[in-house]
DNA sequence: GCAAGGTC
């Protein structure tokens, strides 16, 4: 009898490639009963642990399962929120996806391998299981030792899923019990503290402003701190204190060229001790060039293109907030014109075949037709290896054609973007040549540099990068001698830094673990839904007369880190929220405020002087630590719930005690009452 | 009416 293997991807897109490849490329999906996008597909392919088999091949389409409190806690008023902490968890089958477990089940019957091909993930992992579970409470002999088995591979390359077809492993339990704590963890205490917030504080706030609106405030381990980013970076703004520096400028007028010195010690905010070194120079009369180095440099052309990186160049270059970027490009994957827009690898794998990619590009008449025909004509250089691989996917990259006048604008900008990241990716670094020079004067060293951009090879692609040449230096030699034609001191301010963006968030949710490649975007829509943030466009704010004070030192200016110098900055308020003179780059760019609401949850939680802040990442990055100890086997499921739950219920305990400070904080900032 | 994580 021939042995029947039941596969199941987490996505369809997964299921039809993999079933091609086993196949033999021509199989044709059948759709499922009640789903549009779930297709099966049926095949026979020799694996080498079981022989001959006929394969049906399907999908799930992510999680299959979900999982609530019982029925008697669901109502908000029906138990006290800390009840949640113990509360029965029900599992069950979402309304939406019966008909993908039905399938699954069905199928599942009278098969005698299950063979799972959800994406090498933890996610994957736990999804994995919630598939066993349906298919082996329907065919208890896939419990049996290696009935059950997952599929290992990291794209979809024919060669590579051959090889993971012929190598099952078993399914990682550990890592679906990390999942498991996590999903645990996450509804228990975002409900607890939902719905106390909700109903202590929301309620307050209702009464007081007549409105009726269901206002809901929230409490999650990713919004939270997403929120926590936008105040901490408000309050750095309002109690900034500018600082008066002082620097020396030297210019020299040579071949009827102007050139300017920087000091090679940017600043002083010693007044006194930038005047002795100032008149020292004076007192040299002649500078003497010490160092007049040119060499060859090169301008990095960008990494392969991730999610996170789509979504920071999405605020910056095409002033889309990242929710929609990812909605677009999410359509796009589904039309089949680019790869899975949810990814964390920023390398291309050896097997890929790019010049088949870029060949596709050459369709047509676009703009970017005749750079791709230059690549594949000489011009090609491999793409730059980034240091991050997720094994489930490969970075952003078009998969098809598609002719720019179909889309509209919008789409347009997004897809134009992804391709010309990727034909960046194949092209070949800038090359420019670049000019050091260095001059003694007195004491002191002044240098100032030139660039001559030589080849602009992957710039011709992609606008987004700036890189230019400078204005030509005159001829220096090594040690010859002049007298400045001007030297001066110069004084100039801190500058505040500047309101958070949306690149700059995503940044700090990326560099802090908050949220996924797949939820940032949702995480920052939250906030902005609970009416927790606002967002404005920059350049708008009332722009003070002392503000415009700097000259030559913008860039010198440490307004991104104005602790770093350890003087005495902490002085308090008195510092303006007044706005920074954006690059042009930035203007229009989208920047974060809290609303009065949002800053009386972060100050209320944090004057409670609790010693876990709800507003900081350090509590979800304790959880991803955990959710590792469970994954190499160091900690339990069980444990690791127990001691997060212990940890969160003593929060909440000395919260609800503390309920005054937060009322306090809400009446200070959201009613405008004196403290 | 709650979370965060998958996915269509």
């Amino acid at each position: 009898m021939v042995t029947k293997v039941l596969c199941v991807a987490e996505k369809p897109s997964i299921a039809r490639a993999v079933a091609g490849h086993l196949a033999g490329e021509n199989v044709q999906g059948r759709n499922i009963q009640g789903n549009n996008y779930t297709k099966n597909f049926e095949f026979d392919f020799n694996f080498p642990t079981w022989g001959p088999c006929s394969v049906v091949m399907t999908s799930v389409a992510g999680h299959l399962t979900s999982q609530d409190f019982a029925p008697e806690y669901k109502k908000w008023q029906g138990c006290d929120p800390a009840a949640l902490f113990e509360a029965p968890i029900v599992n069950f089958v979402d309304e939406d996806r019966k008909p993908i477990a039905a399938n699954i089940e069905r199928q599942a019957r009278y098969c005698q391998i299950l063979y799972i091909w959800t994406d090498c993930d933890r996610e994957g992992e736990h999804i994995g299981t919630e598939i066993r579970k349906t298919a082996s409470d329907i065919n208890p002999r896939l419990r049996q030792p290696g009935k059950t088995v997952r599929a290992r591979f990291s794209n979809i390359e024919r060669a590579h899923i051959l090889d993971a077809a012929r190598h099952p492993i078993p399914l990682d339990e550990a890592q679906a019990d990390a999942v498991s704590a996590r999903m645990e963890l996450d509804l228990r205490i975002g409900s607890s503290y939902t719905r106390s917030l909700t109903l202590n504080v929301g309620n307050i706030i209702k009464q007081r402003m007549q409105s009726d609106d269901k206002q809901i405030l929230s409490y999650g381990s990713c919004q939270f701190p997403t929120l926590g980013f936008v105040v901490e970076r408000y309050f750095r703004v309002r109690n900034f204190v500018p600082e008066t520096f002082w620097g020396i400028k030297v210019t020299h007028k040579k071949d009827d060229i102007d050139v300017s010195f920087r000091w090679a010690r940017g600043h002083l905010f010693d007044r006194m001790v930038a005047v002795i070194l100032f008149e020292r120079c004076l007192t040299a009369n002649t500078a003497c060039v010490t160092k007049m180095q040119t060499k060859l440099t090169s301008k990095w052309k960008p990494l392969p293109l991730t999610t996170v990186e789509l979504q920071k160049c999405g605020s910056r270059f095409l002033r889309m907030d990242s929710q929609r970027v990812m909605q677009l490009a999410e359509q796009f994957y589904q039309k089949g014109w680019i790869s899975y827009p949810r990814t964390e690898t920023d390398q291309f794998d050896r097997a890929i075949d790019l010049r088949a990619l870029i060949t596709k590009q050459t369709q047509g008449q676009t703009p970017w037709t005749a750079f791709a025909d230059g690549l594949l004509n000489g011009e090609f250089s491999n793409p730059r290896q980034g240091r991050n691989n997720d094994k489930a996917h490969p970075p952003i990259h078009p998969v098809n054609f598609v002719s720019p006048e179909t889309l509209t604008a919008e789409e347009q900008r997004v897809h134009e973007f992804i391709v010309r990241r990727f034909l960046a990716c194949c092209a070949k670094d800038a090359q420019g040549s670049k000019t050091d020079v260095s001059i003694l004067y007195g004491p002191e060293t002044f240098n100032t540099s030139g660039l001559i951009v030589l080849e602009r090879n992957y710039l011709d692609i992609y606008p987004y990068d700036k890189w230019t040449s400078s204005q030509d230096l005159p001829n220096y030699r090594e040690g010859d001698v002049f007298e400045p034609t001007e030297a001066r001191i110069e004084d100039g301010q801190t500058s505040p830094p500047t309101y958070l963006t949306e690149p700059e968030l995503i940044g700090l949710m990326d560099a802090n673990g908050i949220g996924t490649d797949a939820t940032m975007a949702e995480h920052i829509a939250k906030i902005k839904e609970r009416q927790y943030v606002e967002t404005r466009a920059r350049g708008r704010a009332p722009v003070q007369a002392d503000q415009d004070v700097e000259s030559d030192f913008e860039d010198v200016a440490d307004r991104h880190a104005p602790q770093a110098r350890g003087r005495g900055r902490g002085r308090g308020r008195g510092g303006r929220g007044g706005a920074h003179r954006a690059a042009p780059q930035n203007q229009g760019m989208q920047e974060f405020i809290p609303t009065t609401l949002g800053v009386a949850l972060v100050e209320g939680y944090d004057n409670m002087g609790l010693e876990t802040s709800l507003s900081k990442p350090f509590l979800r990055k304790e959880m991803e630590l955990k959710m590792k100890a469970i994954c190499e086997g160091r900690m339990t499921r069980r444990e690791v719930v127990q001691e997060s739950l212990d940890q969160y219920r003593d929060v909440y305990i000395r919260a609800q005690r503390q309920l005054p400070v937060l009322h306090a904080a809400v009446r200070k900032y959201v009613f405008g009452e004196a403290g």
